[in-house]
DNA sequence: TAGCATCTATTACGATTGTAGGTGGATTAA
DNA sequence: TTAATCCACCTACAATCGTAATAGATGCTA
């Protein structure tokens, strides 16, 4: 698996990586909000999961904690999920972006963005 | 649950069912390609638990053959599929377009129909 | 009506995910 | 040095999903 698929709770557990640099176990788990934050333990065993998938890996030691951090980029991380989001849809963008206007999930700016974003792309190609 | 979660699998087989109208078991595994096709009681197994989560249900009988209809709509499942998506992203739209975007998902035709879509939609919202 | 085809219903199993307890070793604070 | 913490590691377990086999009932056909 180059690009294995994570779940959300491991995808949370990533951000904390891809966001604070490598950190301690304990430190990841204190990310969460307190409200619902899961056991120690818990996250150590997704840690260990992701280091199974080799989506992180154990940079150092202090003490005797183990310092995790990220070996895949939250970019392949989000396109990978974005690609099977997709599939759920049948590879058909439409329907997608029905259901998050209408849902106004997506808002006037998002779409401009989305338009600059577009031209600055396609520029960059002809260019190259 | 009032939208229950459903996986890729149990989608393609509402979207038989909400394409196709009410099915019998043979009939929606017929309507996945030969190549890769789910076995038949695969196909069943998958029904029944739609039905349990309430996702369909038994509208009556042609022989011995159970015919299935949808109980929850197209829309409503891509609703639940495109909130829990945005859940891995922490609700924030911007990363996810951008993925979309440079993925080549997203192309100027998809963005443009986003436009309008939202136009009318305000236009809509003020009238109402 | 006998037999074949078809369907239903039940059961099973491995993988993945979220959840966490327990045990024992390492660190640190007193 | 000893007790309180903290951490690592292992194990467990329920739920969900994809996969399908098997067995038994029903219906269609010759």
């Amino acid at each position: 698996m180059r690009l294995p698929k994570l779940s959300k709770l491991e995808l949370q557990i990533m951000d904390a990586l891809w966001s604070g640099g490598p950190l301690a176990i304990r430190e990841i788990q204190e990310t969460f909000p307190q409200k619902g934050r899961p056991a120690y333990t818990t996250v150590q065993t997704m840690v260990y999961r992701l280091e199974v998938k080799k989506a992180l890996r154990r940079a150092r030691k202090i003490g005797n904690a183990h310092i995790f951090e990220a070996l895949i980029s939250r970019d392949a991380a989000q396109r990978r999920l974005v690609d099977d989001f997709l599939g759920m849809f049948g590879g058909r963008m439409q329907p997608v972006m029905a259901q998050l206007i209408e849902a106004g999930n997506l808002t006037t700016k998002d779409v401009a963005d989305a338009e600059k974003l577009l031209r600055d792309l396609s520029k960059k190609r002809k260019d190259a």
